[in-house]
DNA sequence: TCCTGACTTACGGATATCCGTAAGTAAGCC
DNA sequence: GGCTTACTTACGGATATCCGTAAGTCAGGA
């Protein structure tokens, strides 16, 4: 079993009872294991590195409340920063987000070990979970919902993330091509956009691009 | 203190650390007072009644997931149901929600005691407001977001929310007039439509309609 | 009845989006 | 180099939206 782990959960209930779960598989309590903010994890981390022992398991969430300001964003963004420094950190998501999909998607972009969603019985999943990835297997928990409908399990690009976001914020189509280039976002021709746009809303089988915002937002992907 | 609490909360990491908190009040610990689900919480205030032991408190979440079919939806539904039944209960609501105005309407609406958003403190700010409604107060927690802006405190006619979820589903524009002349909806012109919208923008300083969408999703108004 | 004012609808040109087609670009392979 | 393949961009006509102006509708009052 893991004797070094790092909790990353913005919701002092919720890391509160995660570290009951960890006290139930004797691992060992710190509080300086338990943080807040994901600038915080990944400091944690490089610390552990620094000093001669390393994290074994990370615990973290996936969003959290941007309450003051952060380096790093968001989950994605720490699981990615710290991949960086520690590529043999084991990595556990506990959120409210319980998509299949997603799950999936973590597990082949980020190289995630668990996935465990906030839901009925996640204490028991989330201890279940670790015991998994502790025998060196993936855990994907069972609770996850499958998208019914293939349309609403799309999963988004950040670049179609990024359109979609300035269509929200009241940019017309026509002008993203030069925010684009601006950014250095490739590709950033307008056909590009329109193509995109269209793609993703023939997949989702939506006709506007006011159905497309209304999925997203809320769905909270945008 | 409380000497019987009932908790409705269907994400079992969260019931845990309710639980530990009410333990460190000193409140009798007892899982037949944990459910996890509305219709079991409503039973259990009927049975409290029945045998002359009636409950003092109930802390409950606002959304529940449906994973089995309820007679009662959600938070809301709950607290209207329980009051039915006994009116003198304390309420006090423990959610993900955390918009003051959601908070303000509760309490006038439902006349619940105390409001508690699941953030950074809430095992300190739960316990907090338990200690302040066993003082016979309210308790508003402090972590509540206040809509900030003037602007965007439009209230919106029924009219416009309709044409806007129209236009959020889907419809374009220009078919709009037949849905409202179908449904007896005066006007339905297209003109009146893009009237109102273009009115509608203006005031809040937008552009788009994917704006505007955008606008309503996120504070709930369609 | 006629007038007035508020509201609704029609119209039309400018602009933007939609969407199919074709041309340009870059990487990999022979 | 020549070729394929996948991706990106340009182009242009059809359609929709935007927006200002004018015309139509209707109720209330003299």
């Amino acid at each position: 079993m893991f004797k070094k782990v790092l909790v990353a959960e913005d919701h002092e209930s919720v890391s509160i009872s995660v570290q009951k779960t960890l006290s139930e598989l004797e691992i060992v309590h710190d509080n300086s294991n338990y943080v807040f903010y994901c600038d915080d994890a990944f400091n944690r981390v490089k610390k552990g590195i620094r000093e001669g022992q390393p994290y074994e398991l990370l615990i973290t969430d996936l969003s959290f409340e941007d309450d003051r300001p952060q380096q790093i964003s968001g989950g994605s963004a720490l699981i990615k920063a710290v991949r960086e420094v520690q590529p043999n950190l084991k990595v556990l998501v506990f959120t409210i987000e319980n998509r299949l999909a997603v799950a999936q998607a973590l597990m082949k972009d980020l190289g995630i070990d668990a996935f465990v969603p906030k839901a009925r019985h996640d204490a028991k999943d989330l201890k279940l979970a670790i015991q998994t990835i502790a025998n060196n297997k993936t855990y994907l928990s069972p609770n996850l919902k499958q998208g019914l409908k293939d349309e609403n399990s799309y999963v988004f690009t950040d670049f179609e993330k990024t359109i979609i976001s300035l269509l929200a914020n009241g940019m017309p189509q026509k002008d993203i091509p030069f925010y684009l280039e601006r950014n250095n976002i490739k590709p950033s021709g307008l056909s590009s956009i329109e193509k995109r746009l269209n793609a993703v809303k023939t997949i989702l089988n939506f006709s506007t691009n006011e159905q497309l915002i209304a999925h997203c937002k809320d769905r909270h992907i945008i």
